[in-house]
DNA sequence: CTAATAGTGTCTGTTAGACACTATCTA
DNA sequence: TAGATAGTGTCTAACAGACACTATTAG
């Protein structure tokens, strides 16, 4: 039996009464920030903006949400578009930015994807590829002071080809029931901004992959198949901002390691390559 | 010096030149997840829907943000609106859903909020509240089966006052890189259903709730300020979906908590009341 | 040989799980 | 006293942090 609402109407005829454009409504987009390692450093990727709003500010990379496709169809396809990568090892939705005035053009609600890949899987990571001025930047979130109340942290983005420095001062503060993040652009030790608000999402960014870091196997990620103990703390140490003792990593990351019998050269001991265990893969992201 | 973009134009030329509708644009809704603990049962709150599509079924209370506000003040108003609720302990933001075929209305995108609140706080917890068909649901996730690959678990969802029972058998499965939740309706167990893919939001909820209840004072925000074990570890158990070790969970739990050196009446041995201690009040959520 | 890199061993205090036990109240 | 509820004590294996140590290579 077909069901009627409080107005005598049936599905079909509700539907075809309906009208979106009844109210005014935002517009979407999405944008992904892509992290990766390479030669001990934790990088991620911002595009330089070429039109209006914040034009020539640095921004992670996204866009429009086309009418017909889905959330992770649209990042996809937008960074493909401005980067041409299209090869990830981790996935996820981070967070939706829906501030009523976070942009001039209109109400723009967008949703950041968080993502990652091995630097293998990059082409031109470090070659300028001007067409599109993407650009890869070390980032570090270091902790200047902590206290009860919260923590005061530096967050810098550098990309030193080209001598660009974005650096930010993050007051993480611990409220009642959540962390208030407030986030303040350090003119005297940057030559270059993020766009709008962006510095939110990779702030937030910096926070999940640090607070998963040692619970779970997420930063293989970001390795290559095949790495020496030494790689891997030296990732582990980028992301979490601090140094750890050597001997307890090793005994500790080896649970989740296969030894391929292979051995690196170079100066000194040669340095032996695991794998990461694939027994552990749910333990690249369980959640 | 005013910046241009690559047609010449000032920011100011280009946003009077900017039209939001050159392309159809999607709608955006929220809503919220509202926990509660009450007798040692976990609660949740559900909204009989009124109107197409999906009428007659249960959803969680939600609508449309208005262009102008931000999304957590839509959430709050709208709960407000279906329930006069308007006090939480706990309040962010769980995901984001946006699949391009989730509602047959038009592309609506909605933002999923989750909060909890002591059920003190609520009036009507178990009176009805007829005109608004807003009722309290008990909500247990409770693991079948588990493998290596993945899990299988039945979620349900129950109002035993009107004899309501939604049942759902969910699949979690760790892919590669994240973990695959899929959940079918079980007709035979249920006489209701929860509208469009609202099982996928509370799903993920409870995932939430149960990854952070043991390193957490998350709990907390579901209890009345002052508390014995036995009512925080009903709770917990009711989160985490089996029984616990009643001396471990005292020795461990006792950490967080200030004697009062209050007692309940009762049949058998008086019990203590305590409070968490407001020291780790940062615990309560931290990220 | 030295410098550089890779890698190991051991001690200690803390914690998590298992489980047997005692205490205080009403009727 | 029985039945009900609240609460404690203890053993053990695993774990995390600190830190001193050994191994293998190039030049």
């Amino acid at each position: 039996m077909e069901k009627i609402n409080e107005y005598g109407e049936t599905l079909e005829q509700f539907l075809k009464n309906y009208d979106e454009n009844k109210y005014r409504r935002p517009s979407n987009t999405v944008d992904m920030i892509l992290f990766t390692v390479y030669e001990g450093n934790l990088k991620v990727l911002l595009v330089k903006r070429k039109n209006h709003p914040f034009i020539g500010d640095w921004a992670m990379p996204g866009g429009f949400i086309e009418f017909e496709e889905d959330m992770e169809q649209a990042v996809l396809r937008e960074l493909k578009e401005e980067t041409s990568i299209s090869k990830y090892t981790y996935f996820r939705q981070l967070y939706t930015f829906g501030n009523a005035d976070r942009d001039p053009r209109t109400r723009i609600i967008t949703t950041v994807y968080l993502s990652m890949t091995p630097s293998g899987n990059i082409k031109n990571t470090h070659a300028s590829d001007d067409a599109k001025d993407a650009r890869w930047f070390n980032i570090s979130k270091k902790t200047i002071s902590s206290t009860q109340k919260g923590r005061k942290s530096l967050l810098c983005l550098e990309n030193d080809q080209e001598d660009i420095h974005i650096c930010y001062e993050i007051k993480d503060n611990a409220k009642r029931n959540y962390v208030e993040s407030k986030s303040k652009w350090l003119e005297k030790k940057s030559n270059a901004m993020l766009a709008a608000d962006h510095i939110k999402a990779i702030n937030m960014a910096m926070d999940v992959l640090k607070s998963r870091v040692a619970s779970t196997g997420i930063l293989f990620n970001l390795l290559p198949n095949e790495c020496t103990l030494r790689q891997i703390q030296d990732a582990y140490e980028a992301v979490i901002g601090h140094k750890v003792d050597t001997g307890n990593f090793r005994r500790d990351i080896k649970k989740m390691l296969i030894d391929t019998g292979k051995k690196t050269k170079g100066i000194g001991k040669r340095a032996s390559l695991y794998q990461f265990n694939p027994m552990y893969d749910f333990l690249k992201e369980n959640l």
